[in-house]
RNA sequence: GGGCCCGUAGCUCAGCGGUAGAGCAUCUGACUUUUAAUCAGAGGGUCGAUGGUUCGAUCCCAUCCGGGCUCACCA
């Protein structure tokens, strides 16, 4: 990544600057200024985004690690002020159920309801299943090269992090139950807490009445699966806050100044917001993104496997592509399905083309900013995918071809632009191998085509690979109109298409002949009139 | 049904009070040793609908229509 240096925008520019990042940034900061917090400049501003170790990361973790980076950075360069990203991981939670697919069932079905943090890893490979997604998230995150601190629930909860407000949450027990009862189904309202005890016999997260309450102490009283009662302090880790209270917890604890979320998260914000408030606290800044649909316009679910995954769009297509539909309007439900990644590739493209000859607010407002944290590469690929594409529809899937082809349309590309280029074939190569080869159809020749390719195949033999491209192209018509097609020359082409290449259309002969090579090329001839 | 969000050219989106924009797609022309590419140009929108506020609305307000999420438990 050559980017060059961080271009300089004077406060004006920022000001007038419309992208959704700044929208959110000016939230944040004016939330700030609400506080008070404007006052202390050197404080250091915190945005946070949630994970579930309970699966793997996917396309959702990384929309929202992205989109709250897209914010941070637009804040930063608004305020200049010191930030921090955390990625939290709610490893204490209970294991709810087995997820299925996965190795060791039977054991795993022995650890519901616990930690996800004391179940043990069903691969082995680390101390705990909560710890070997916890590693997944942290490649995941890493790969993409994303800039985060990531935090383990269940660490917070033992280190005493938590403590000061667990026990806040026990002094203002009545004024959070007041806003939680109402939500909450009949069954529910007789046995809620906010805090979940963690049975100190079997290790099971308890979600079962406090007897008691003791703020003074941070004591409660509840009974255990076995029936007795028993009295412990809430803080070190002996309980947590259940959903909603944790998360306004949480927001507390750590000082939380912006999060996002999932527009189904909606209702869950709002009560949190009120919770954290009746905690004094203050809810964080942030909106709610709409969620993925597939191309019907069906919510995206991992089990009906609908839409795509992030492995899939990262065969195809580049994790800056990705970032840009992250970036776009995320407050409108979002197609995610197969066709719009080549799409959203050549766009991203675009941008990147684009920022050097923007300036100000329009430099900020192009989406390569957010995608790269400001620093845009300097070069755009000379070739669009979809060239590619038609290409690799042409000559197949092999990158040397397809870099042979870049540098003869491109005379005059850069290096950078060649490896940006060089970079898309490899994603051309994979949609040839999934979408087109499967599909090529070769056509049987007639005897009339025979003879022209068998002669076309020994004139390329005859001129060898020294030739150029002109020259082959000349002889692919001569063979032609010596074989019949004169007056439809088009046709001739056809013939060649449908038989050696198994499409309706191909590339031009001449150039290809010239990159692909004379031998190979009626080798190439040969094998299709042998098929 | 209540709440929240979205609805601007075929597609993806920008515009958010002053007689509609971009990219892609489409079409036409140039080149013609096909296709593609390249260059030049064009068409295409009653800005979901209807009312209201305003000198003036895509932009503000109301209602309606369409789509999504959410309203038992869990997170």
């Amino acid at each position: 990544m050559n980017a060059p240096a961080a271009r300089h925008f004077s406060p004006e520019d920022i000001a007038a600057a419309k992208a959704w990042p700044f929208e959110e940034a000016r939230k944040l900061e004016a939330r700030l200024k609400r506080l008070g917090r404007d006052r202390n400049p050197d404080d250091v501003v915190i945005f946070e985004t949630g994970y579930g170790p309970s699966g793997p990361p996917h396309i959702g973790t990384f929309g929202e690690v992205a989109r709250t980076t897209m914010v941070r950075r637009a804040f930063e360069l608004m305020t200049g002020r010191k930030t921090r990203l955390i990625s939290f991981s709610d490893d204490m939670d209970g294991m709810r159920k087995v997820p299925p697919h996965l190795p060791n069932q039977e054991m795993l079905g022995r650890y519901l309801q616990k930690p996800l943090t004391t179940v043990p890893d069903p691969w082995g490979s680390h101390q705990s299943f909560a710890h070997h997604n916890n590693a997944k998230l942290r490649a995941f995150l890493d790969q993409f090269g994303f800039d985060y601190e990531f935090m383990s629930a269940t660490e917070q909860y033992k280190s005493g992090k938590f403590d000061a407000t667990l026990v806040r949450v026990l002094e203002r027990y009545d004024a959070l139950m007041e806003i939680m009862l109402p939500t909450l189904g009949d069954e529910r309202k007789e046995t809620y807490s906010p805090i979940l005890p963690i049975s100190p016999k079997t290790g099971r997260v308890l979600y079962v009445p406090l007897l008691e309450r003791d703020a003074a102490k941070g004591e409660i009283v509840f009974e255990d699966e076995d029936g007795e009662k028993i009295r412990m302090p809430v803080t070190g880790g002996a309980a947590k806050l259940q959903w909603k209270a944790d998360w306004a917890g949480r927001w507390l604890a750590l000082g939380v100044d912006y999060e996002m979320a999932g527009e189904d998260l909606t209702e869950s914000v709002r009560l949190s917001n009120r919770i954290v408030k009746v905690l004094g606290g203050e809810p964080p800044a942030g909106f709610n993104f709409q969620l993925f649909v597939d191309e019907d316009g069906k919510k995206i679910s991992k089990t009906k496997g609908n839409g795509i995954s992030i492995e899939q769009w990262l065969t195809y297509a580049s994790p800056e592509s990705l970032s840009l539909f992250m970036f776009l309007n995320p407050k409108a439900a979002k197609k995610l399905y197969f066709d719009v990644i080549p799409k959203t590739l050549d766009e991203y493209w675009q941008h990147v083309e684009k920022y050097p000859s923007q300036e100000g607010a329009k430099a900020l407002d192009n989406p390569a900013w957010h995608i790269h944290e400001g620093n845009p590469p300097a070069a755009a690929t000379p070739v669009s995918f979809a060239m590619l594409l038609t290409l690799v529809n042409a000559v197949g899937g092999e990158p040397d071809v397809l870099k042979g082809f870049i540098r003869k349309y491109r005379p005059g590309a850069s290096p950078e632009e060649l490896a940006a280029a060089d970079a898309l074939t490899q994603y051309a190569a994979r949609y040839f191998r999934d979408f087109i080869e499967p599909k090529r159809q070769y056509r049987q020749p007639t005897d009339q085509e025979r003879a022209a390719l068998t002669a076309l195949a020994a004139r390329l033999r005859e001129i060898g690979d020294e030739a150029g491209e002109d020259e082959y192209h000349t002889a692919t018509f001569d063979t032609g109109k010596a074989h019949g097609y004169e007056k439809n020359l088009r046709d001739w082409f056809a013939v060649i298409y449908e038989i050696v290449f198994g499409q309706a259309e191909g590339p031009r002969m001449g150039p290809f002949t010239k990159i692909y090579g004379a031998g190979a090329t009626a080798k190439l001839i040969e094998d299709a009139l042998a098929r």
